[in-house]
DNA sequence: AATGAATGAGTGTTCATTCAT
DNA sequence: AATGAATGAACACTCATTCAT
């Protein structure tokens, strides 16, 4: 499982006021990335201040410019860096080497647990849709990258139709979009949620009961029978 | 079913100079009501422009400041009235005059319709969750339209149950979650998951397909028996 | 002595609606100018608002405007009004039935309290000559009472010399001007003096002997022979 | 004696375009500053225009806040640097190396000059009395400055009264006070003054009257015989 | 590679004032 | 006589970006 941005060396907004570092230009990069990364989730990309993103980063607002060429730029290396992120934590888990319903338990709890660890991750996507994905549609690497995700979880799926351990007739990709829905919703918007419903959305309970639900309700509807027309 | 906001007195962002009303309170009211959830689903919170929300409702933005405080004001002005709207459509389903199974039916293809004809509702939940629901909460009157409205959800899962049509044992909350979860995602994720599944995902027929999925989706969630512990 | 301005009707700034009035001309009209004088004394006459001011005397702005005409000329109001009152107060001190050395102690006297308890009075003639006392200079009313007030104190003087109470010699102008400067000077700055001096200057006591110390002054500078020349 | 604000490169409001300056951090700050002088003190705090600032210091507008953060704390830089200002000249007139006698007179000559040579320094007092020394309060820079300048006048006094030149019993703060006042009133309120004493009251020829009638006064209160109690 | 001063175009907000009722 | 909706011009302040060093 991978970890959460390593934010080791980002301090906090307010902190003292540091030596800038002397020559080190892949980790200015890096930095500078990191600290995009942290506010344009929290803020969005409108709401997100350049030069917030260079002090948290400790570096002169220059170097962003010399680095990323400009806030859209920058904006599009974020939306690229948490996507290959997630498709590198993906593809480790090698979802191959288990058998297909065990495979699926997997997936599940891993989309639930990045997107829990990885909250950056949830807001940018928002984000990028409210851009109506101008950068991802046109990222080759991205693209790409897409491609080769999609590979890997349709493997488990038609392997487990194969072996008959899910029904067969359920179109893989609206299953991979009720997975990721049923995380993702819950973990975006819980703000709100925890009011409507009244309850506390984000203690340990009740993320292990949701964890748990999706679990079953995602191997529900690729086990059981069709349901007879109504 | 409800239809769209009626844009029909708003005229295109750039139409000609139009003559200032001239003694209209309530109307302007609901004109820059109006504009400003265009432009702030279009935009998001930061991103939407004072400006452009006076010039979209052809008055002098000085009124919105005379109606709604400030920019802060107007969205949770936003956020209560697209949420109110969303319940009174929702309380106009009158869900208890049907037997549970079509209530359940029924609500999700609400649901799913309510967004797909509303993608304001989306982006604006998605812009409230960014700010941490601060206007959601601090709202009496959407605190007690929640509660409402969930009273209303519950009493058909409870219906169901008792009726023989649902599955004992299922937390109505993470149902009601799940169901708002497999329409929200697709719809408000459509731009980048159309990349990620390489297909158009807002077309007629995929929109059918995605609501056909849903449908059975929570109907087997709900019928089916319980698996076996793995 | 008279009292300070008659804030019996003038509820604070953030009382209660209160019912409209229904029909009292001159009291609307008493009523936005003591509300006037207030907020141009607090925060001067750029700093005022015309709003702030409505909404003090409890009208709508409209009739500020009826009465007045602009902003401008409510403060031409404001300054005619304060300067009227003092000029009223002093005729009623009638100095005239006074010998002239206690003549000269009632006045010092009554420009002190005078200021005390006015201190609308000391902020508007300030603001008046940050405006190069355009008001002033172009109303008739208040060259006239000028010109009353100053024959009334010169007569004083000239009664003293006359008497031999006080030296010859002294401008009564000059000696004018300095008793208004040692009242003046140390009410409207207090604020900063209090720091520079390091002691409360505002207190019973403090006034107390400020009074008692400008007294002295003015009465030595009237009755000591004249210096040699050094 | 200090002379007035170096104005030599600060041109007339309306002046041509003028090339922007290249690289002069220092510079900039400084032309912020004096313009800042001279718009606060014409027209006080709220009068005053941040544009016309800029305008006058011929920087961007964005420059100021680059330096001073905002309006308020660009008035507390202006109210430090003129009060600054003050206490450096009137250190300069080392006081110490005079008899008591010509000291008191240089003294009040000095602060008679002062105030006459920089007019702004007086309106900009009163404007922070407007603002009850709230800047004044809370500036460190000040509250020491102020005690070293109260040290250097209550020396001449002290000094007075132990050589047999000025009568013992005399508060040094009253006596303070009231040289400050008398030099004070006359060039704060001369527009209103002059009307009042229907005499024009800066000329050269009364500007020195005002200057012996305020060394005569004071000289006389400090060395005639205590009055006997009438 | 790195810095921070400099900038134009905007960005939310407020002002005194007028108009329709 | 009185109200409050309407307005344009200004206002303090901020933004992403570039330039000189």
């Amino acid at each position: 499982m991978k970890n959460g941005p390593d934010n080791s060396e980002l301090p906090e907004k307010g902190s003292s006021p540091a030596p800038r570092h002397p020559r080190r230009p892949d980790r200015s990069r890096t930095r500078i990335l990191e600290a995009a990364i942290l506010e344009f989730s929290e803020k969005g990309f409108s709401g997100g201040r350049v030069d917030e993103i260079a002090e948290r980063a400790e570096i002169g607002k220059r170097m962003l410019y010399h680095y990323f060429g400009n806030k859209e730029k920058l904006f599009l290396a974020v939306i690229e860096k948490v996507y290959l992120d997630l498709w590198e934590a993906e593809a480790a888990l090698e979802l191959g080497r288990l058998p297909p319903r065990e495979a699926l338990v997997e997936l599940v709890t891993f989309v639930w647990r990045y997107y829990l660890e990885h909250p950056e991750f949830i807001t940018l996507l928002n984000e990028e849709n409210l851009l109506k994905a101008q950068n991802f549609r046109h990222s080759k690497i991205l693209r790409a990258g897409a491609d080769r995700s999609q590979d890997l979880v349709e493997e488990v799926f038609s392997r487990g139709v194969a072996e008959g351990a899910f029904r067969a007739g359920i179109d893989p990709a609206q299953l991979s979009l009720t997975i990721t829905s049923v995380c993702y919703y819950y973990l975006t918007n819980h703000a709100t949620s925890s009011i409507v419903y009244g309850r506390r959305l984000m203690t340990k309970k009740a993320l292990e009961e949701r964890l748990a639900f999706n679990i079953e309700s995602i191997l529900t509807i690729v086990q059981a029978a069709p349901l007879k027309a109504s």
